[in-house]
DNA sequence: CTAGAACGGAATCTTACGTTCCGATATACT
DNA sequence: AGTATATCGGAACGTAAGATTCCGTTCTAG
């Protein structure tokens, strides 16, 4: 169970995880920060993965596959269908693949497999979305592409810890999702708000 | 009115006006594209800014005083005080002042001055929106922070052309506005939705 | 006709980062 | 015990990007 072997099996996982935590947090980081982020050498990076792209287009394909399980999941949900819907958005807001799948989409040139999973994940999301309206729930003026958005929008929120982040991100999909249900209403926020010391932060330099 | 100093006065703004529309597409653009978009050569930049940090200064500058400016004519506005706030957030949108002053704020030292400048957007900001909940019209468990960082959400949409992205801007802020206003209704949404091929372009490296 | 402001853009210098390379170490097998 | 081998850590290398400087040129005011 020890040894060198179970190790290196270790240091698969905790490569991965670290991958997607600097990767998520930003894009653009170098290879060296998931290294000393996995706690481990770079050559132990390049001994899974031949490159950076490898290594990116495997976490991409990761995220498409998350987004499409947190979606089935929802689809598989009985009972109230805005309920069903609500958690479909919420589930993927918490997934936080967007800013892995979109965000690293452009770096590198696609896969055809990851083309698939594009596809697939995207279907399912049309089928959330179609039953949604369908049930007269969702206003029906609001199209996939713009829920896509508007997962975009949310994802762009960065503020203090991932807790925090995930915390407000909830607060702001909430928000939409009064104007989204049919028929509209104000239901509460969950979350406090940001208060200004949040916010002034970014006027200093990392 | 023509000869060298002519040209010159006329650099200072094409100089502006092109270092504007570079950071404002992106963040983290290097000063040889500003000169380029700007039609200029690298030192008409270095003769009126020593220093690449200190066009950003400027630039930061004039969009929080842009920002003050959008919101001071809002709050000069008499009748409806929907309308009234409406017409702030929208103006704020159409300035797109978030992306040069937040994006940038973090990459350089601020200035004194640019702190005060910041004092003076925020109350103003403060201002409008305590107008809004005093008349009733904004829901009250909605704070001006939260407003900030909505702000912040839709500047990071970015798709297609500047028109474009104005205009799905709006569209999400029209959608969001529906759920900020009392009492919450569903209205139009201006502009159309995205279609697949809008959102497909992300995925192939520019 | 000439001094000097304004320019364009190549040259320079530094930094960041992907990738490769070189021992070191620990295990499995003989 | 001894050795081949898989892993590993991290320094070294090569390259590219980008901020800043420098120099020769052009234009115009006096």
């Amino acid at each position: 169970m020890s040894g060198r072997k179970a190790q290196a099996a270790r240091n698969d996982e905790l490569i991965l995880q670290a991958a997607r935590a600097v990767f998520t947090a930003d894009p653009g980081a170098p290879i060296a920060a998931v290294a000393e982020k996995a706690g481990v050498g770079i050559s132990a990076l390049y001994r899974r993965y031949p490159s950076k792209e490898a290594l990116l287009q495997k976490l991409c394909g990761d995220g498409l596959q998350l987004y499409s399980e947190v979606t089935e999941r929802s689809l598989a949900q009985e009972g109230d269908p805005w309920e069903a819907f609500a958690a479909y958005l919420r589930g993927i807001v918490d997934a936080d693949t967007n800013s892995l799948t979109i965000k690293l989409a452009g770096t590198f040139t696609p896969t055809e497999e990851l083309g698939r999973a594009a596809v697939r994940a995207s279907s399912l999301a049309t089928e959330a979305h179609r039953r949604a309206v369908e049930a007269g729930v969702l206003r029906p003026d609001v199209t996939t592409a713009d829920i896509a958005l508007l997962f975009e929008q949310l994802a762009s929120i960065k503020l203090g810890d991932e807790e925090r982040t995930a915390q407000l991100r909830h607060r702001y999909l909430a928000l939409v999702m009064d104007s989204l249900r049919v028929p509209p209403a104000h239901r509460e926020l969950p979350g406090p708000p940001p208060v200004d010391e949040e916010l002034s932060v970014r006027w200093y330099p990392s």
